[in-house]
DNA sequence: TTGTTTCTTGACTAATACAGTCGGAAAGTA
DNA sequence: TACTTTCCGACTGTATTAGTCAAGAAACAA
């Protein structure tokens, strides 16, 4: 539905983990893996994918890694989440696999619930900002 | 997540299908694969382990079928839902695969906003019955 | 009784998506 | 130069899920 990729979870930890960085010099991938329990080369692809989202930004070399490029307190959950989802295929739908396959013909009985359900859970997705999880608690 | 699994979103819908001819005599597996365009076979299995929730029962024979044995407006999406993710697996957390191999070690800063999320989203499923769904539109 | 219709059951196969890997190239630092 | 890091695309393996099949049991009709 809206996630439940490892993918997605793991984009979710390593921006975690950056914005805890945040203001220091770039990361290193190892090092966030590390931390973070992630395979190294599953991360690569990830934040690579993450750059073309404009929160992140990388530096090879021996000083480099990555950082982000927006404030923590400007990045939401949300924000990452319709990011990683978007490459990945959604649902439209509790009911349906796709709109165009739907039995109800553009009168689903299922969508106006659907719908509720999708804005409510938005709203708390896009009022989490990253910072907000920096300064929740410790780890 | 939630869902997303083929197998919940027939099972949701041919609840509905049931519904619609509740009071009726039973409905046969053919008859809603086909208004659902459910493939046959599977929508066997399908609603043969929702006999075990108690929402359905069936009857063989000439004049068998299924038909619900809970009232449409006493049957909730949260109902179904549940049931049928109890078999299959859901996740614990949005940026964990499971509890157990959470890095955050008990102390998980996205737990409390998985939990608001999980909270809101089984308001409306608990607060919608297949009733609601019925009197709603057409199809 | 015999035949037909329908569900029952469990094992089976098929597809596919996803997690994760690998090798080597490019870029930065010293 | 030597070294470290990200970058890129192709690759593999595997687990899950979708969906099928065949034989059998119950219910009913004639």
């Amino acid at each position: 539905m809206f996630f439940s990729q490892r993918k997605t979870q793991y984009a979710l930890r390593a921006i975690y983990e950056l914005a805890k960085r945040h203001g220091e010099g770039p990361t290193k991938i190892s090092e966030i893996a590390k931390v973070q329990g992630i395979p190294t080369r599953f991360l690569e692809v990830i934040l690579n994918q993450l750059k073309a989202s404009g929160m992140v930004e990388s530096k090879r070399g021996f000083y480099g890694g990555y950082r982000l490029i927006r404030q923590p307190g400007d990045i939401t959950i949300g924000d990452v989440l319709r990011y990683m989802q978007k490459s990945a295929g959604h649902s439209a739908c509790i009911a349906c696999v796709a709109e165009e396959s739907c039995p109800f013909d553009g009168n689903c009985v299922f969508s106006d619930m659907w719908k509720r359900v999708h804005t409510e859970v938005y709203k708390i997705f896009d009022g989490t900002t990253i910072e907000d999880l920096v300064h929740h608690g410790s780890s």
